[in-house]
DNA sequence: AGCACGCCGACT
DNA sequence: GTCGGCGTGCTC
């Protein structure tokens, strides 16, 4: 009697024992492949998971294999060991997590018919590689010096100190090793651009992309090629971690400190830290790049305590010649009288690049007219009835929205409390501020770029490229301006609303305020046009602002740091996050004391656990959530206890309605 | 998670 | 008299 041991995408801790059909020899090498299985009333695909003699379960019911699918070379080991350690690492059901990073049509009974007609991506004419600067044939040195096995490192460059001509020159190594090379990306957005600059240099390593948008059909072809060997170069956003690659030899992370890489539904990973993992698994080399590095990351390369984990390696020069970092002024606008939220310094500048022929950027993380609408008599304001959140005003398209839970209407004519005609818009958003600026430079042609103006990735690219060929004077828009894209007539970004982050109770907003800074002034003046950018604050003199005039993420970093650990804060303690959500918050809360009041406080000393509060968005959609944080000083303790709990958490009565999720190392609070 | 089975309210 | 609400329990 042979027993496959399979995976299936079930949300439970465990595998499902099934019996080998006769004439069916499973060795080793059959570990791996997928299996159709039956499974309560109708079949499934699972995946070989291990191989056995015998089975704990009652031999008259196990039930057998119906087919073993040999479409699809085995999945090697490493994959295994890496969707283990996700699973052990992020308390989630090993099956689940096997199955939910295969390409959809994989995991499907019956999968759709593969296209054979293999459409080979267009390469844009190859160009030589550019000479390199001192400093990066110093990080290529050091890389090299390191050999082939595993070592981290965090290239910190300023935005175009040329990061990316180092990882092209490493994954030139790689595949000339005979290796292969995952580069992660943070959005989709940016993937375009890099993908053409790889498979022009590259046109022989079969690069393929591996991101959400491709159709189901792409990304399985895509992923089989990885899985196979044809790819030599995969390049994908954080759902990219987990493809099966043979002989992978080199991990890139661009942009590491970016949210994205954070999954922040279902296994709520960090594909950073996921990627790091495998490198040292894999015992191959990764490099994390950033010009504004998680603080995490800079802490693992610059803590001089402990012996460090990432090697440092910086480029502070811009690689291209004569450019030079941007001109970073603060604007204090306490001492004036701001028009539509513009000061007259900026306003100034934005006139200076108008007769010049120069771009201007408006730089406003909030899309929208105005964030909220309210009565000038009664004081009402438009208020979602779903979440404990305003509706934002669209003037656009006449409609209220909000941006939580996706619900609209039409803006009222008058306040539906008093009847009152005269109800305003508050604040500001892009929309506004577009107007604003059509008003005051009415020949001025000015594009805004939000999720709103740019919804697809058609309009997306019109975008781009309309403010590529300069077919626009003045940008308005939020932080999908602010990154990767480089237009060479842009030598101007103002920032508006900035302070808010200063002050905000999730303690990572500094952190984030500033990468956004730093990334968003680097749109300014990269080519041989010096760039300026004006910041709009009422705190000038606030030390973020400081380091961020001064180019200086090293100095901000490390105050950062020394405030983080004074605190007791990430990364010098290790956090994992306990959300409830139902349609009565007490139900919410009831379930998170239930999960507070396991263990006694003494059983687990090295781990605390915080009292349940409602969280900041207490209600979405018409749930009410509520949060439980729980904290260690050590990695180990804080995993052993949540093995743990988990288990008690899935035995804890509680209402139908009820949801729950743990993350480990959550980013929002 | 699905999907069964199972026991109480308003409809053809 | 039935259709269907979601509570409970199981899936090799």
């Amino acid at each position: 009697m042979q027993i496959a041991r399979v995976a299936l995408d079930v949300p439970l801790h465990r595998f499902f024992d099934y019996l080998v059909p006769e004439g069916e020899v499973l060795g080793t090498a059959e570990i791996g492949l997928r299996v159709r299985v039956p499974f309560g009333q109708k079949s499934r695909i699972g995946i070989i998971a291990d191989l056995a003699q015998s089975s704990d379960f009652p031999v008259a019911q196990i039930k057998q294999i119906e087919a073993v699918l040999r479409d699809l070379p085995a999945l090697p080991a490493d994959w295994f060991r890496l969707c283990e350690f996700c699973a052990a690492y992020y308390q989630a059901p090993l099956g689940e997590v096997m199955l939910s990073t295969l390409p959809a049509g994989l995991r499907r009974i019956d999968p759709p018919k593969a296209r054979t007609s293999h459409r080979l991506p267009k390469l844009p004419p190859l160009h030589e590689p550019p000479p390199l600067t001192a400093e990066q044939q110093t990080a290529l040195a050091t890389i090299a010096a390191n050999g082939r096995g595993f070592t981290a490192y965090l290239l910190h460059g300023v935005t175009g100190s040329g990061k990316t001509e180092v990882y092209l020159r490493r994954v030139e190594q790689a595949l000339a090793a005979g290796q292969q090379v995952l580069l992660l990306v943070p959005e989709i957005n940016l993937t375009p651009q890099l993908e053409a600059r790889v498979a022009a240099r590259f046109p022989s390593a079969g690069l393929v992309s591996l991101h959400s948008e491709l159709t189901d059909a792409a990304r399985t072809r895509n992923w089989r090629a990885a899985l196979d060997g044809s790819a030599r170069i995969v390049l994908g956003t954080r759902l990219a971690v987990f493809t099966p690659m043979p002989d992978l030899g080199l991990i890139v992370v661009d942009e590491e400190h970016d949210s994205s890489f954070k999954q922040q539904d279902g296994m709520r990973y960090s594909a950073r830290d996921v990627a790091v993992f495998r490198a040292r698994e894999r015992g191959v080399p990764i490099v994390l790049g950033s010009a504004t590095p998680s603080l995490e990351s800079w802490a693992n390369a610059t803590d001089s305590r402990t012996p460090a984990r990432y090697t440092l390696l910086t480029l502070y020069e811009r690689a291209v010649k004569n450019a030079r970092l941007p001109v970073v002024q603060r604007i204090d606008t306490r001492l004036e009288k701001l028009q539509d939220g513009l000061s007259g310094a900026l306003l100034l500048a934005i006139e200076k690049r108008l007769v010049r022929g120069e771009q201007s950027l408006v730089f406003l993380n909030r899309r929208g007219y105005a964030p909220v609408l309210t009565c000038t008599c009664c004081g009402w304001i438009s208020h979602c009835h779903r979440c404990a959140a305003n509706l934002v005003l669209h003037l656009a398209d006449g409609r209220l929205r909000c941006h939580h839970c996706g619900y609209e209407c039409r803006v009222p004519k008058a306040c539906p409390t008093c009847g009152n005609q005269d109800i305003q818009p508050f604040g500001r958003g892009t929309q506004r501020l577009e107007v604003a600026l059509s008003e005051r430079f009415p020949q001025a042609r000015i594009l805004r770029v939000d999720r709103d103006s740019a919804k697809s990735r058609k309009q997306w690219e019109t975008l781009v490229e309309q403010i590529y060929a300069g077919e626009a004077d003045i940008l308005v828009g939020t932080q999908m301006l602010a990154k990767g894209h480089d237009f060479p007539k842009l030598t101007l970004v103002g920032t508006l609303g900035a302070d808010a982050a200063l002050f905000a109770a999730d303690w990572r907003a500094p952190e984030r305020l500033f990468a956004q800074l730093m990334q968003v002034a680097g749109r300014a003046g990269r080519a041989e046009l010096a760039g300026e950018v004006l910041i709009q604050t009422q705190f000038p003199d606030h030390p973020l602002y400081a380091s961020v005039v001064r180019h200086d993420y090293p100095a901000f970093a490390n105050e950062q740091l020394r405030e983080r650990e004074q605190a007791g804060f990430p990364p010098y303690a290790y956090q994992a996050m306990l959300r409830a959500e139902a349609p009565q918050m007490a139900d919410s809360l009831a379930y998170l004391a239930a999960a507070r009041s396991w263990p006694q406080a003494a059983e687990h000393g090295d781990v605390m656990l915080y009292d349940p509060v409602p969280m900041r968005l207490a209600r979405r959609a018409n749930l009410e959530r509520a949060q439980l944080l729980a904290e260690s000083s050590s990695r180990r303790a804080l995993q052993n206890f949540l093995g743990e709990w988990r288990k008690r958490l899935e035995a804890i009565k509680a209402p139908a309605r009820l949801r729950w999720h743990l993350e480990v190392d959550p980013l929002e609070f």
